[in-house]
DNA sequence: CGTTTTTGACCCGCGC
DNA sequence: GCGCGGGTCAAAAACG
């Protein structure tokens, strides 16, 4: 299984939120690959340098294909709807093959700014939830 | 009553 | 060309 994740990103906020994360409930962040500069923020996270990773289990269809800027976070939680600084609107619900965990998609709210988020639960691991950033913010966020 | 969720339908790319 | 897996749409229901 090749990863070929791209943390090229700007995604200091979702950084931020994951600090929120980890005060609230000590979820721990993993990387499926080695990232190089945004986890370098100095955020008490544990960032795991080549995780098997979900996708070990089977294509999760989240490689790099066009060069979408993507970021995937694997965190400890019972429930998906964590709140990470930004409004969602679920738009679709979908029941994946390699697992019996249907697969969540989110929009941020915002107009102009097209960032969605996938969330699924882990199969190996069903305490954890893994969500998937796709895009990059064109705002500031705070506006919960 | 406006907004969000739900849920099946629809669509699209890819492999056979 | 067709079927499959995955992503999105949209109408209706649910919600506050």
């Amino acid at each position: 299984m090749e990863f070929n994740y791209q943390w090229d990103l700007d995604i200091s906020d979702q950084f931020l939120s994951a600090e929120k994360w980890l005060e609230d409930e000590e979820h721990v962040l993993m990387a499926p690959e080695a990232p190089q500069e945004p986890l370098q923020i100095g955020i008490p996270i544990q960032a795991d340098a080549l995780h098997e990773g979900p996708g070990s289990a089977g294509d999760r269809g989240w490689e790099n294909k066009d060069s979408k800027r993507r970021v995937a976070f694997r965190t400890k939680s019972e429930v998906e709807t964590l709140q990470d600084g930004y409004k969602w609107r679920k738009y679709g619900k979908k029941l994946v093959k390699n697992s019996p965990y249907p697969r969540n998609y989110y929009k941020c709210v915002v107009e102009g700014c097209s960032v969605k988020k996938r969330v699924e639960r882990d199969i190996e691991d069903p305490r954890h939830v893994i969500t998937t950033y796709e895009g990059i913010h064109s705002h500031h966020q705070g506006l919960l």
